[in-house]
DNA sequence: AATGAATGAGCATTCATTCAT
DNA sequence: CATGAATGAATGCTCATTCAT
């Protein structure tokens, strides 16, 4: 019967879903080398060798993370492309990336953690996506600068110095020291960021 | 006799630091969990038994490393209360922060990788360092505002902003992904930030 | 329906012998140790739980290949008590035993293999055989001796001499290092050692 | 001081031999595979951490046991080419082969039971091993049969007959099913056995 | 002080066996 | 009967730390 195969399906997709969501937990909580299997397998209500039924090793824990949470930070990316008043716009993407990142501090915080020594998270996966997401901001940013709507600048240097600042905000929320901002906060920290961005600290 | 025994002190601050110094760079190089205290001793070309006499344990060594940067991480902070145009001071000043960044990376690898997992380290010194530069930022941010140099802005969330982007400068460095600017790069790179800040993209 | 059941019976027994034959190949390629019930079940093309229905433990299943191999080792045994001549019987009896270890060098294999660990099979079966053989071999011996077609020899040793010959010439055919002797090799070879036993090498 | 060195270095090779004697005895009595790390540590009466010091795997601990062993049976191996009796000269021959299967029991048998089932072992070798006795040995016999010493024959079949012989009365020694015999024995043996490849079995 | 061999707790991974479906 | 996911005890190996020399 489907009811019966389609139910076992969906009981080993749960699986591999809860023992990567543990994996997570423990990773961020004691980092992936002091996380141990046993652990794991505790959060996730399951024996130790179920993981390997799953999971080839426990490298391929931190790869599935990966996996699962790499394609969201691309399909979340900063849009400017669209209509409207600047402000509003550079706003609500970074309302957006706050939120995202809100909703993913768990996965991101095992992510950056790893990524910090591990090269072929680096390389393979956050830093691929960064590169997508800079060289996206920096097409907007020149086709508004020759829109005359942003004035000259090193169209280059500014979507540096636009999603540095937006790291430099995530980076408390995804380790825990900023406590978790209200969708209210975050839009005023999103509005106070982009004004800072498009006009400055100077006194005119 | 004095000479003696500060040649003694000596020598023995001398093997303190060359521990030290090997253990920050097989920890940049592995990280801290997957150094081990052989490596170090090899790299220190000192035997295992050896660190023993001068630090208690492994997590000594880190210790000991974020003893060492620390200090400087705050006396090397934004000096924005001289006299002078706020641009150049400002520029000033991130320049001297990127050219500590460069001088320090191995230690701040270590340390940044460290706190992203370690709390002892995370609110024991760099949370530590870190207010202390912010509250720093905010009060020479709000003296600004008062001398009408510049407008009118919340000063807690500009000093964030600021530091935030010196932050997400200063990361790529750290973590090994930009190559190591030189002493024109970082001017130039530090000029086009201060302006930024200062004057934000909008065209006028 | 006494049909339906005896089919139920062959089904069984075709089962059982197949994964007999499957764990005897397994066993051979990798050892009894480092063969998994895994590889097992997957080269009887049946699953892991199946084996379980038709034998107890994984050790059953080597037991289930020593009682499958034995009786035809004792069957096979060296029949010297016919009627002719002697140098003629020996050499048929040695290549009757070339035939039969030929055609039985995988569960030989494993037999010989893990009775030389394993005192159950070597001391349960491995031995039990050994002995039968040994003792019909002498009796013949003693026998010839009597009735002067043999010379006065201590037939207990001879008997051993004759069987120790045959196991030696055996064992690297059973381990794979020998090609696998063309049925008239086999006799070649058998005439040539029925020619050394009873004529020795000294020159006349 | 050399003295304290020099003893540092013999407790060193002390530690190795006793750590490989342990292994030795412990794969005998279970097996390479079925025998732990732990025993063996035990065994040896030394930490598991400590094997680990001299050797890098629980592999070459196997390795170690062949290197051991096979050097002494190549120097062991048969001596025909002296002058005298050539009775005298085979019985001899055996008698010392008996001696070191006797003497190194233990190791032969390990070194035996792996090589049926490892390659490495077999034909890194124990073949070798194998195949330069053999070829010593056929030497010997045709030098023999060229002198008219002995008849015509097939030496390298002889060989073959001589070795499996020698062969099928090492193995149940090595095994342990034959009881360890005593000096005078090996020599009646050496005799009987040199007595029937010489004279065979036929009555004149 | 310096050395490095010894220690043993701890870890990732495997695999025979069970049992719900 | 057949299946194969789940189990968890067992294993080879690592490494921070100790201590006799």
């Amino acid at each position: 019967m489907s009811s019966a195969s389609s139910r076992r399906q969906r009981r080993v997709a749960g699986r591999r879903h809860d023992i990567l969501a543990a994996a997570a937990t423990v990773f961020r909580q004691k980092g992936y080398d002091r996380a141990t299997t046993r652990e794991i397998a505790a959060a996730a209500d399951v024996s130790e060798g179920t993981i390997y039924n799953y999971f080839r090793s426990k490298n391929e824990l931190l790869m599935g993370i990966v996996r699962d949470v790499v394609p969201g930070l691309l399909a979340e990316s900063l849009y400017l492309d669209e209509m409207g008043d600047v402000r509003v716009r550079l706003t609500d993407a970074l309302e957006r990336m706050l939120a995202f990142v809100n909703e993913n501090r768990d996965m991101l915080n095992v992510l950056v953690g790893e990524a910090w020594r591990n090269e072929e998270i680096l390389y393979g996966w956050l830093s691929v996506a960064g590169q997508e997401l800079l060289s996206r901001l920096e097409k907007r940013l020149a086709a508004l600068v020759a829109n005359g709507v942003l004035r000259q600048l090193d169209s280059r240097l500014a979507a540096r110095a636009v999603a540095f600042t937006a790291l430099g905000v995530a980076l408390p929320i995804v380790r825990g020291v900023w406590d978790i901002p209200s969708p209210a906060q975050r839009h005023q920290l999103a509005e106070s960021l982009a004004d800072l961005l498009l006009n400055g600290m100077m006194a005119r």
